[in-house]
DNA sequence: CCTGGCCTTGACGCCCACGTCAAGGATTAC
DNA sequence: GTAATCCTTGACGTGGGCGTCAAGGCCAGG
């Protein structure tokens, strides 16, 4: 199939094909006339880079799973460079989201400070006024 | 007190300020030779910028903040268009935070999947092979 | 033959909060 | 006088993952 037809159906653009491709994470075939080909297997792919993409990983950290699966893996995370970038994540988003609840714990309790100092006077959140 | 000085009790650096200035966030008077003078009033601006800044803030969204301090009252939070902000932006964080969590999770199962798949044979985390 | 729809490469734009460099003026210390 | 250290404006660079032209080639339908 052609550039078009495989963005189409990975529900993404030729633009972002051709980026992967400058990036050499998905090299494509060429007919006599130029054009970019794909097969069945870059189908696969180029789903794996998305769905890697949609759970916030670099495209960098994409690439052992796209190997691994070049390499005649049946899954792109059947490897262990795979495995790494997925325990390297998991500690990244569990610094993350600690971080950021953090941040909701500061934000919150400026919030309730703030609004207890309003002009409009304090409003309970709860029924304590007894 | 001149830029220089202001960037080293904030914590920052002169083209900060100078970007902050630039986007109207805080003006500064000028010295007979052009030099830029800064007051302990835009000490407590800065502070509110890079506070909010730390806690991710954009920098649009520092700007009712600083128009807050610098209509007179104390708190930059003192206005209801920063604790607009605030509710803004606890909700941004909670959508944030429980899709950073909901990715954790798909990848913590993925990364499970993977290893008990693994031509090491499958690792036991705790010691139920009895 | 012509139109329309695919494809090609190349290159600039975007976002955001600055970093960094360049060329030069002001002030202070010695 | 001159060196050091401040300051000024202007302008380009950074990162990541593309979007969006621009100019043109290739091919099918009518």
């Amino acid at each position: 199939m052609r550039i078009g037809e495989l963005a189409a159906r990975a529900g993404t653009t030729t633009r972002t094909l051709r980026y992967y491709e400058s990036r050499g994470l998905l090299p494509a075939r060429r007919t006599g006339n130029g054009y970019r080909t794909y097969d069945e297997d870059d189908v696969r792919l180029l789903e794996q880079i998305r769905t890697l993409q949609d759970f916030g990983f670099d495209l960098e950290e994409t690439r052992p799973f796209v190997e691994c699966l070049r390499s005649g893996h049946p899954e792109g995370d059947s490897c262990p460079a795979s495995l790494a970038v997925y325990r390297r994540k998991l500690t990244e988003l569990d610094a993350l989201i600690s971080e950021l609840n953090a941040v909701r714990a500061q934000v919150g309790a400026q919030l309730t400070r703030a609004e207890a100092a309003l002009p409009g006077g304090p409003e309970p959140r709860c029924e304590l006024t007894g």
